[in-house]
DNA sequence: AGCCGAACTGTAATCGTTTTCACTGAATGC
DNA sequence: GCATTCAGTGAAAACGATTACAGTTCGGCT
């Protein structure tokens, strides 16, 4: 650590090693010194203590070698699981990842989408809102772009997205042949996710000659935790829940707490996201898990593979979910309906 | 959105608006521009889709309006609660926020305050690894430090901390107060906030003539597990048992499941962090809450009068929780010791 | 010996902004 | 009516790095 008061610049090295600025420039990029100067400017370096400037290597060189990551609930941890899978790869590429939380808010995520803008990123890792998928032009940006989680339906970017439908569709499996019949679904209504993931369960159903029954809730879990209330109140209820999400399932088992029906012979569910509690409440909830390391890192995959070959044509990559099965599908109890 | 090839610059704004860079600069900056101007210039910045590139504009303006935000464990949601506050407040200050996640590892945290610096950060709100708080110089950066969460011992920073002694306290006062007296307790190794809480349980153990009975561990769920399977099986094994974070209380809760011990008759516990599903979980878990806004906001508002004052003597802001009693801590029945 | 190319090295231009400084009119004060 | 301010404007100098280009040195080849 340099004793001077202000921050040692490039040129206080170059001085210090007596040799040109273009040379330290050199050593510290790589480029072809002599050995015996490299070690001279090597060792200015660690006796100034210089830090090179980001902003001015980012203005000169023209290229930020910063990724974007834009998701849309950082509480989610379906979501912190991947930006960790992100940063570690884009770390080993020797990039900067910038990590924004839209909270399901498109004007915090538009705001957000233009400060990438402004940072110059390299390419952007995205989990858009319903709204920006919705907007015509709300994927048009200044660099190449893979959605996450979210698919847009146009299909003109490259994506890495869970097989949604087949993971509903497995749930529906998996409660029919534990017995069940009268299956219902809660979706999230903020994003294609639960789109797909309705799409799965009701094609399910219909194979085994059920009827769906689905609502569309916004992403609380109060809003599972009323929709199950009231929907338990009316006849023919329910004797199983699939939900699209984690927040669902807190509030079906807290809904379940509140009717004094226990899980699973009161009221059986299943749902999305293996987190680390799911194990704990209950008698274990039985759940998709989702391969979040790999999601993460086939984004960055394809990220660097579009930076490569821009106008190579665009890719899905949909990955397949892992049923957890626990006891709160257990085997239906031979009872009245 | 301009259709020409390359992004649009300050300069060709100018050139569309008839005006020369400066006065671009000025409308964009608020400066002193006549009103004709400055309309005819944001028609020109209009069409030609210009966006400011943040890394000329830090690089020419010297300060970059970025803090930065080093968390020990993204995955907390202590730390996302935290993190999402920390956001709100410094983009309502116009600035950025750059988040990282050093996961416990040193070297990994090393790395980001090297980044910290390069990146030229306004200041740091950082919960810092125990191995950089033991050494010496380890928070000599070239900017203004917060810490939150994990104290300083030298306490020549600002700092916003819970108070975690007397949350310990709460604890032990409590499981006291419902009849448990043999109460063990298991604190993180990694961090001063596993020694604070363990000093309160101490200290409150004491009060009441209760001999400590405390192990610390590394902050995975696991080892909370195999601590407490081990624990039960000896002699005067513990009633209850406090921790110091919620990777143990998972722990915990594992542990007497595969010792079909049911909490709390069979074994009590009651830890920190109010997190979503400790409400699930048995019969409720009772935690600590900790005011993780409130820590968030205050250490921006630290940071601030730190940035305003760079002078004035270093403080600490000690944060008080809140007991959320819960059926895991339910008065315990009489009952064979 | 003289020439050529390879391997380094330094000078200076450049990246896209902000900001200093000088300058222009117009308005004010006497 | 003339000096004096003043608000608004533009030209050009930074900011701290990278990099194109132009030397310089040296070794090998003829």
């Amino acid at each position: 650590m340099s004793v001077s008061g202000k921050a040692a610049g490039i040129k206080d090295v170059a001085l210090a090693a007596g040799v040109s600025v273009a040379t330290v420039s050199r050593v510290l990029g790589n480029g072809p010194v002599s050995e015996a100067l490299r070690k001279r400017v090597e060792e200015a370096v660690r006796a100034t203590g210089y830090r090179p400037n980001l902003s001015a290597r980012r203005l000169r060189s023209q290229h930020s070698q910063t990724i974007g990551l834009v998701v849309s609930d950082i509480r989610n941890p379906f979501f912190t699981a991947v930006s960790r899978a992100v940063e570690d790869a884009a770390y080993r590429a020797g990039m900067r990842v910038i990590l924004c939380n839209s909270d399901e808010n498109p004007e915090r995520e538009e705001l957000y989408l233009r400060l990438m803008q402004e940072e110059r990123i390299t390419g952007l890792i995205f989990a858009p809102t319903r709204a920006t998928l919705d907007r015509p032009d709300g994927l048009d940006l200044d660099f190449p772009v893979v959605l996450i989680d979210r698919n847009a339906p146009t299909g003109r970017h490259d994506a890495v997205v869970l097989d949604n439908p087949r993971a509903a569709a497995m749930l529906v499996e998996h409660l029919h042949a534990q017995g069940y019949r009268r299956i219902a679904g809660l979706f999230g209504n903020t994003s294609t996710t639960g789109q797909e993931r309705h799409e799965g369960y009701r094609a399910a159903m219909a194979a085994h000659g059920l009827p769906p029954a689905a609502r569309f809730l916004a992403p609380y879990a109060d809003a599972a935790e009323e929709a199950v209330v009231d929907w338990m109140a009316e006849q023919d209820r329910p004797e199983a829940f699939i939900v699209s999400n984690s927040l669902f399932l807190m509030g079906v088992v807290k809904a379940a707490r509140r009717l004094k029906l226990p899980i699973p012979d009161g009221l059986a569910v299943a749902g999305f996201d293996n987190e680390p509690w799911t194990e704990l409440v209950g008698p274990g909830l039985t759940v998709i898990e989702q391969p979040v390391q790999d999601i993460g890192r086939s984004a960055m995959a394809l990220l660097f593979e579009r930076l490569e070959a821009p106008d190579r044509p665009s890719r899905r990559l949909v990955l397949g979910g892992t049923c957890i099965v626990r006891g709160s599908t257990a085997a239906r109890m031979a009872a009245a309906g």
